[in-house]
DNA sequence: CAGTGGTCTAGACCACTGA
DNA sequence: CAGTGGTCTAGACCACTGA
């Protein structure tokens, strides 16, 4: 596969700066020194370091020039399970099993209630997530109905809700909070452990557009689930 | 502000395909329409959908022509915590006691060692993250003496090996692991509390250019610390 | 005020791939 | 083989900002 100019104007410098050879704070060439370097237009050059600032590698400023970025503030690219295909992936048997399920209005008191769903309807959904008939998680769920009016008609169990969302209902933003907690009594009897299992406790709130869609909480079982987060700084966050 | 063309286009697009007016599939129209309907050149809507290809929004195929992406695999991104930097956030003074400090040979039966480190050095440094003197999280880290020999003479206390680390070290990939665990007795001594509480577990390999850097496995209090992820689609993930 | 990057043009040829 | 995106050119003017 042949390289385009661009990218080897790129990788160049992307080699550089990983390997060392150009630290923090070092100066690049100005783009009309690098296109007679590089014996190409102004264009091409100007492509490969604004890919390079996109990717946090360098910083560009008018005037001033370009140089290498400080080490990147460490964000990386967490791959949030979509249960439903990790359960499968693995060969095994997934199931959704619904433990309440209650179209009501908003507890104005509980302020996450009163956010998702204002004056409007909300659809309360729990229910566990099932490998091979064996508790994965357990999950809490608030839709507003005025957000997705589709939910009402959905049936659940060969796809979790999580899954149907996500297949049925674009979405703009979202928010996790990752933490551990221990297992309640009720919380253990239902995933089958001994009260106080740490476990996993994974929240997370989806908006369209400010208009907020769901809000669910999940309690997996600490060892049975590992959340794993990848990231190579080149390389923009998509799958 | 003003908003460049390449911008609007973009954003015109972004708008339609996140609002939902163009679904997963629909078709975009070809390069040389949207330049006339525009009224610029080819170059400025090449560039405006080469940015929403790359943040995984659209995908494009040579003939085939320019589509809306299927819903993304729902990866978003986590901002890791910089210990130092977000204690002292909060206003808190941050401290890092050192618990086991030592040069050694990789425990060749131990896989994550032997490929850390090979035959070379590895150095074992251990501690305990502390708040306002109080114990916040609990660190073991490997580091290859080979790929960071300047780490011999590092001092810690004001900052944690891992901000060292993030400052000094250029690297091009991590994984990261998180899952919850239960403290053992010696764990929940060093963080004060009762043996067995919840906590959060992450731990990370982080690489340079395929040469592995360091190895760390961290473990929170449950309750004293959250990890938070954000994801808007529309941004690459950088900070 | 001058050096630098940001944007844009009006073309061109090529590479891929689906009709 | 023809339609589409990928890349590239050789210019141009502008916006910002630091010397």
């Amino acid at each position: 596969m042949k390289q385009s100019l661009h990218e080897r104007i790129r990788s160049d410098f992307e080699a550089r700066i990983l390997s060392g050879d150009m630290a923090p704070g070092d100066r690049l060439p100005i783009e009309r020194d690098l296109e007679k370097y590089y014996g190409c237009s102004r264009m091409t050059v100007n492509k490969a370091l604004s890919a390079l600032a996109t990717a946090g590698l360098i910083d560009r400023r008018k005037r001033g020039g370009t140089f290498v970025a400080r080490p990147r503030v460490h964000s990386m690219v967490l791959d949030v399970p979509d249960l439903t295909a990790i359960v499968r992936d693995r060969g095994q048997n997934y199931r959704f099993v619904v433990i309440a399920r209650k179209v009501r209005k908003a507890n104005m008191r509980i302020a996450s209630e009163a956010e998702l769903a204002g004056k409007g309807d909300l659809l309360q959904l729990d229910g566990l997530h099932l490998a091979n008939d064996t508790p994965l998680a357990l999950e809490y769920r608030l839709i507003s109905v005025k957000a997705v009016p589709e939910i009402a008609e959905a049936e659940f169990g060969d796809i979790s809700p999580g899954t149907w969302l996500l297949q049925n209902i674009p979405w703009t933003e979202a928010e996790t909070r990752i933490s551990a907690v221990s297992a309640s009594e009720n919380e253990a009897k239902l995933l089958a452990v001994v009260q106080g299992t740490a476990c996993l406790c994974v929240e997370r709130t989806t908006w369209r557009k400010s208009e907020e869609i769901t809000h669910v909480k999940q309690i997996f079982l600490g060892d049975a689930y590992d959340l794993v987060a990848r990231f190579g700084p080149s390389e923009p966050a998509r799958g």
